[in-house]
DNA sequence: CTAGCACCTTAATCTAGATTAATCTTTTTT
DNA sequence: AAAAAAGATTAATCTAGATTAAGGTGCTAG
């Protein structure tokens, strides 16, 4: 099994000895999803915080009107999880669905606190993935408010550069918040400019 | 000074013994404000994490069309900082201004800091506090994608049914993310229906 | 090879909410 | 109490983006 990504990330955050790399390596669960599957259904609470080795997923939000939105995407080397419903262990408000097949590495949550006790520096090292969920959600918040369709896709464009090539356009289209037709015409104007 | 609604609000997660409260009441800084004042200003660092005694405060963002974007209100009880920029101490994306004459209990970056070696339990309350940050900012996103301008309006209303009184309506209009002249159209519409 | 499905595009029409601008009301200041 | 400033309403017009509907493209499967 090849822990290393997940390894290399926690080294951006916090210094690990070996011998709590292997308690690490020990409470991490590897799971293999096929495309379409689901690893979290709205509703049910979110049992895992997971790391994405390969593939790719989808976070969505289910409305009234059967309406789907996406709220991200995760691909290699991202974190992947009904934060709000994994924190509290209450029932999710996402489902979140693999677009490809994917591997993760997965936490549970009573694995995560026995793993506090064995590596305090966890904690800190946990604290900085919610921070940084936070923020980036906050800044989504901000961008959503402040930018039109248009800006917020060339936005998406350069941020994620090879999403466009791994995902259909009408979920980039979800995921902007917009109609699969209007970013149609979104990417027709654009192509006109240059 | 009146530290006791401060610490009723940490009991509600965490117990404290008398002296761990005797260690935070002395780390904690009392400040009044005066009605239009800022407590944090877009560019500077977010120094403090701040309780509110009395009073009220909006949260907002200025874009590059100088429109101004209120993202959350705090009243007592509540808190309030660029939770971004506090915790990550580099520049805050949103100011944080009085609105009325306001009451704070702050913690400054570094008072936080010793904080959290005398009385460790409060990483856990700070945690926490971020998670519920988390979760309201994520359901936030949520609301704005899938409610029309009207269910936005009215679910604010049964949130925080004290606020209406309090703030003037063209700020509430930011909140919602509308115009004030079509708040204003929605609440003739309300009058009719009822 | 062609039928079927998943995805994308285009164009016409429609609507939620923005903009502008004028008037009215309430609060604050002097 | 008058004047000024701050806030709220109303109505006409405009626009970003939704909706509907039809046709096009390209893959996958029998």
């Amino acid at each position: 099994m090849n822990y290393q990504p997940l390894l290399n990330y926690m080294e951006q955050h916090i210094q690990l000895t070996s011998e709590e790399k292997s308690l690490v390596i020990n409470r991490v669960n590897h799971r293999k999803y096929l495309r379409n599957q689901y690893v979290v259904q709205q509703g049910d609470v979110c049992r895992f915080e997971s790391f994405v080795l390969s593939g790719c997923l989808k976070t969505f939000y289910v409305d009234q009107d059967a309406q789907e939105h996406i709220v991200m995407f995760a691909v290699e080397n991202w974190w992947c999880a009904d934060l709000g419903s994994f924190i509290t262990q209450t029932p999710a408000d996402y489902n979140i669905q693999c677009l490809e097949n994917t591997e993760l590495l997965q936490f549970s949550f009573d694995n995560l606190q026995q793993l506090y006790l064995e590596v305090p520096q966890l904690e800190r090292f946990f604290r900085i993935i919610i921070q940084n969920a936070y923020v980036a959600t906050e800044k989504r918040i901000v961008r959503n408010f402040s930018l039109s369709a248009k800006e917020r896709y060339l936005k998406f464009r350069e941020q994620y550069p090879q999403m466009e090539q791994r995902v259909p356009q009408y979920m980039i289209a979800s995921y902007l918040g917009i109609t699969k037709e209007f970013l149609s015409k979104l990417r027709g104007q654009l192509m006109q400019e240059d």
